[in-house]
DNA sequence: TATTGTTATACTCTATAACTATA
DNA sequence: TATAGTTATAGAGTATAACAATA
């Protein structure tokens, strides 16, 4: 089913994949904190500032149960930063929509996550499209469509 | 303090790397929670197996409060992965060990992480190299030592 | 009947503060 | 007095199950 015994190299880029992901929720989280947010209201607000949706495809959407986004959004609804919007087309339907301070949150979050921006000012522009290039070949793989 | 406006190539990249660290936290509850392990316990005991330690180092590692081990390592104890040994040295410390069944799940659970491994078998020898010293300069910047 | 969002419940993780036993 | 680990507490995230409103 797996490669049961992956070579040395693979090892080192699966260890560096480990220290990133490690590196990208400190930052992210440092900049939530700075905000008064949790890591997940963060992502839930980022989210939404991108793409208003109801709140199954929330849930869907960061991989959790529906009834977890009623308390994340009920907070940040508390704070004005998201609305609960009727669907016209269903109205069994909410729509999540950031308020105008919610982009303007999400906004300076976005800017605030230094990771990977100034660790690729390290990079020439080249290496950041080798970069690119190979992160993308990985990800493609078991992907659908 | 921050470069405020990257260039699309650098926030395709940012982007990229967001969707490594979605998949890396997909593929790793999923291990963890196959051996009926939350994130954090998983986290604990993988830790420990390459190296025990005391509680305290424990959360330092894990940047958390040393008061969350302790019901961590309660809950590893409880299952019979993890022991807590006393430190000759000093008499307040507990070093926090694998089990021998601890270090057989944590090996399991090393093995059955396939991310990186099977996306990375995309990749030739050479790109991997590409890659780890790529990823090796990203996360130099803002070392100590 | 099926679906959307919610509520109720229980467990885990988290930080803070106060405690104990050592040093 | 300082440190290691623990306890107590409160808030947040999570999954499960049951529910009301709507489709």
């Amino acid at each position: 089913m797996t490669t049961p015994h992956p070579d040395p190299l693979t090892l080192d880029v699966i260890e560096l994949i480990g220290a990133v992901v490690a590196r990208y929720h400190e930052e992210y989280d440092r900049a939530a904190a700075d905000h008064a947010l949790t890591g997940a209201q963060a992502r839930v607000l980022s989210l939404l500032s991108v793409d208003p949706m109801p709140m199954r495809k929330v849930a869907r959407t960061l991989k959790c149960e529906p009834s977890n986004i009623t308390g994340i959004v009920d907070r940040l609804e508390l704070r004005g930063l998201v609305e609960r919007r009727p669907d016209p087309a269903d109205r069994r339907v909410k729509l999540a929509a950031p308020t105008e301070e919610g982009h303007r949150t999400a906004r300076q979050l976005r800017d605030a996550l230094g990771f990977a921006r100034e660790p690729l000012a390290e990079l020439s522009e080249e290496e950041r499209t080798v970069l690119r290039d190979l992160l993308r070949r990985m990800l493609g793989t078991q992907r659908e469509a």
